[in-house]
DNA sequence: TCATTAACGATCAAGTTCGATCATAAATAG
DNA sequence: CTATTTATGATCGAACTTGATCGTTAATGA
């Protein structure tokens, strides 16, 4: 990877939380720890970071506070590093040029920093997606139109006709609050009516869900699994859970955080 | 190849990722890692792009500077005094509750501020206005959806069927690059598209043009006169100008700098 | 206060990339 | 057809980047 690719990735990752650690741009970018305090101290020398013990934050202090005021990355301190991993080989399957559709939530949000340095057609229903899309990449972005639901940090129009019915793409990403033998489920009507309006456009589906997800029931179902084409998660699921996504002709693809390092790269 | 076409490819390439590697032009061009060093050094000097270890960026904006609060680009700086005194003239004739459309532009923009402690239902097709509103007001944010446009900052679909249409205001608000008998002018056939898919879902037409817009003209046609129910401006307009307005059924309301401050607050 | 741990910066070896130089191929002029 | 000019490709030493090591410095807790 080269030096302007980490810098952009630096300066995506920085502008997400307060502060982020030397280890997660290590992650991040696969390069070695002495390589990111250089680009931190170049970057900081540039004014485009604050350089502090530990790693970096972004110069400006209005902080990205999802749309809520509640920060983006409230449920997030916990499974960071699944998230960032799953959100990685979500990315490694897409090609430059691909039409992808990427659904709000803090999951598939992790998908921004591998997209800083691709150039894809992407959709999405996510505000805070679509801004640092923006923002720190090249990608040319399209958005739902409709009300914007501070809460759920998603677009959603109450009409049938809209934009959303003139997109198609390959795959489309989205997250869920769980998944099990019924299917994928959500908590929010809302989401779910999010959801349900995309689904449809993609040729395939990719579910990315911690491992914690397959513990998680809720009320409100999305779909069966015989609609995931493929889910993404990480070492911590049951082999039994495996069995059921293969029994239902999902593909399932562990990448792990400790495994970063060692899947090589796309 | 002749150094022309590759010229070309290599300018191409640099436009669609942050940073293309010497080894990816080698293989674009079919030619020795030596001649792309040699064109690259070439394009360097004549500034089409930026020359960097392994490869080559596009050297314009090498981050976006436009979506967030320092808006967007040049023309911003020079009358931002009127556009704001009569951005705030403008805002002063809502009442909390009502339903308005916020064309995209940099006099429009200039609203969010004095949008801060409203409450209202918010159409537009600007991802900078709807961000700052979202981040900095409580007013209700909708968005028409579609390709987000960079350079002019403005959403806009191809499409005839969108969220647009079943989306109706009070008033909507816009700027225009010029103003004169023929009617509303502007330079960008992307933002005449996008104005005239708001400009019959509200009832009332209020356009925000500083004095010198009277002195441009330019090539696009937005509307007649007679489809502008209220111009604001400022004290540097002439006479001629107020009449040509009235005669054609137009208010014309003055938001001076200088009377800012004796127009009491919203 | 001291001990422990984590983060840092300097240094060096290995791997890349660069640029100068020269040789060859293509284009042009005589 | 030959000489000259220009563009291209190859070579190789210099300059740069990167990752690992290690001694030093800063934070944390007893």
């Amino acid at each position: 990877m080269h030096e302007k690719e980490r810098h952009r990735i630096i300066l995506s990752a920085v502008q997400e939380k307060p502060v982020v650690t030397v280890a997660e741009l290590v992650d991040l970018t696969e390069s070695s720890e002495a390589t990111i305090r250089r680009d931190i101290a170049a970057l900081h020398v540039a004014k485009r970071l604050r350089r502090v013990r530990g790693g970096a934050e972004a110069l400006n202090p209005p902080q990205f506070v999802g749309l809520a005021g509640r920060p983006f990355s409230v449920n997030q301190t916990m499974n960071v590093r699944q998230k960032q991993a799953i959100a990685k080989a979500a990315v490694a399957l897409c090609d430059d040029g691909d039409s992808v559709i990427i659904n709000g939530g803090t999951t598939t949000f992790q998908m921004v920093h591998h997209l800083a340095n691709r150039r894809l057609q992407i959709f999405t229903n996510s505000f805070p997606i679509a801004e640092h899309l923006l923002k720190h990449s090249k990608n040319t972005v399209m958005l739902s139109g409709g009300v914007i639901y501070r809460e759920q940090n998603v677009i959603l129009s109450p009409f049938e006709n809209d934009v959303t019915r003139n997109f198609w793409a390959k795959r489309m990403f989205m997250g869920a609050k769980g998944i099990g033998p019924l299917g994928l489920m959500e908590a929010d009507p809302l989401l779910i009516q999010a959801e349900q309006k995309l689904i449809d456009q993609a040729e395939e589906l990719v579910v990315l869900v911690d491992s914690s997800k397959f513990k998680q029931r809720s009320s409100l179902i999305l779909c069966g699994l015989k609609r995931i084409s493929t889910v993404i998660t990480d070492s911590g699921l049951q082999a039994s859970d495996v069995r059921m996504l293969e029994e239902a002709g999902v593909s399932v693809i562990i990448a792990d955080a400790q495994a970063m390092e060692e899947t090589g790269s796309g």
